[in-house]
DNA sequence: TCGCAGCCTATATAATCTATAGACTTTAAC
DNA sequence: GTTAAAGTCTATAGATTATATAGGCTGCGA
């Protein structure tokens, strides 16, 4: 399962895709409207910021605002930030690798190889849904 | 990511698939060689038990065996039975669903269809992955 | 130079995961 | 029928992580 800071950090990411290039939203603005505890997202955001997904700008008027293309940030890249590895068990992860402690021997281990089939259908699909593509889809279906 | 509970239980279920038909095991034997904590295994193997995996046989000679043919365990069972869904959001899990907090209306949120894709992706994998599968390849690995 | 709004560190609270304790029940063997 | 082996069950301790909040600091714009 995701947490929720994950989550919000998506739903926070969405609402400034569609305020793309369109100046500095501030957090509170956000907070409201996405309905996340104002100094949770806070960090956040700050998080976003240092890896260099989104931008700031201090003082009045200011806020938060996309730096990245929203084509170019999908959901794996959010998820790993938020939430670390995506991969069910340390030992197949492929950016938070860690050795099984249960395993004895990983080259005998008759599990891993399900756990890798899963990783990879996961980073196919997640990182072929962007911000782009989830603000987009979600107007169209507003629409109907 | 699994919890240790759940690695414990397949670790588990793995070693008495290859004593399959041979009599009851018991959690002694188990925890030392899957160097698993003993108390903890108990209350493991109980629960598989009331799933009606294993059965278990008390008293002097007694411990625990495999109910269900290896072949007829997936990892889907037993994922589902130690930590819960295997969805990563609740809105789009089959087993435990629960409407997402932070959505205002499930319909136009363009997040889930991504997280529904994974979802049965999993399903897939992880439901060709049974016990036998799994001890099989164990033991292929092992001869090498 | 005033106040707005993000930056940063620390900490509180709650929930969950992992593990252990100990008394109870059933069974087999003698 | 007594004894010891082995699972059953309830309770709880301890550790870790997730979630949320507090409050002072810093930079920016008017």
């Amino acid at each position: 399962m995701l947490s929720k800071k994950c989550k919000y950090a998506i739903h926070a990411l969405v609402y400034l895709t569609d305020r793309y290039q369109q100046g500095p939203v501030h957090i509170q603005e956000i907070a409201e409207k996405q309905r996340i505890p104002k100094k949770f997202l806070e960090a956040i955001l700050l998080e976003l910021r240092n890896a260099k997904i989104l931008h700031s700008k201090k003082g009045k008027g200011g806020g938060y605002y996309l730096y990245k293309k929203p084509q170019d940030v999908n959901l794996i890249e959010i998820i790993r930030l938020m939430d670390g590895a995506i991969a069910m068990l340390p030992c197949v992860s492929l950016n938070y690798y860690e050795p099984c402690e249960e395993c004895r021997d990983e080259r005998t281990c008759g599990i891993r190889d399900a756990f890798i089939g899963v990783r990879d259908e996961t980073l196919r699909i997640l990182s072929e849904s962007t911000l782009e593509q989830i603000a987009k889809r979600q107007k169209i279906i507003g629409k109907r």
